[in-house]
DNA sequence: AATACATATGAGCGATTGTTCATATACTCA
DNA sequence: TGAGTATATGAACAATCGCTCATATGTATT
């Protein structure tokens, strides 16, 4: 059965020239500092990139972004191709993640992109084409 | 059959107090503007977040920020609850989306986050928590 | 050359997803 | 109050996804 650091020592080896049972604590020590500076609770952080990684709701919180204004919903309905529904499901999901706010007035209910969702779409505007 | 402006029309009613045919058009004309202020290809886009929002691939890149090294694949292995395969699986999507540099060293590989990717983990950090 | 090893790749399976259709809710105006 | 409108919600279905297992590729060592 192979251990969960089997490798791990191998690459110490490599590394390092030798390794002893000590070199493999520190390092695994050292990548378990690694582990614990990640967000305990990483399920907004999933669930908003997710969300914004379909064209429907990108396209959505994009021209939020242009807007630079709320926007009705029924002003996205000449600019995506698809059903009211599902821009309805498409707004619903975003706000739950945190990405736009809705403010009623009347019948009428305007969205608005959020300076997190701002944040993600400036993240990809400054590196889109990095070659690396 | 609903036109594809026919809210819009009773949108502009609402918000003007009036709503001629050159008020829908001149909305419209605007609303295209958004329309073309964002990037005709948004597959590379789309094509990060996605990958970066799924707990196996995301944490690999969180590690590899925390880190500020490039790691050896066989240095995951002891932090995630997946296969070997899972793994690589993994890292060829991040690869292939522009958040992982790949560099090879005799029979390891050593796998380093990209500007890309540490610039959309910087703004999910910077926004985290904020309730909108 | 043969064996061992690190990583990669492809098929396949259960689980999740984005959409539409049907319907519900809530507001407006006669 | 009743008809019309704007948006929201739930079910359902095809499509996509993330994982594991089996296997392939390329490197090191003997």
């Amino acid at each position: 059965m192979a251990s969960q650091t089997e490798r791990l020592e191998r690459l110490l080896g490599t590394q390092l020239g030798r390794c002893c049972q000590s070199d493999v604590d520190d390092r695994l020590a050292t990548l378990n500092g690694y582990q614990e500076s990640i967000p305990a609770d990483l399920s907004s952080d999933l669930n908003a990139l997710k969300v914004l990684s379909t064209e429907t709701r990108h396209r959505i919180v994009r021209l939020l972004a242009a807007a630079e204004r709320d926007l009705c919903v029924c002003e996205f309905k000449p600019l995506l191709d698809v059903s009211d529904s599902a821009i309805s499901h498409a707004l619903s999901d975003l706000r739950e993640a945190g990405l736009v706010t809705r403010r009623k007035d009347g019948q009428w209910r305007y969205y608005g992109a959020t300076p997190r969702a701002e944040a993600i779409l400036d993240a990809l505007d400054r590196t889109r084409g990095d070659g690396e």
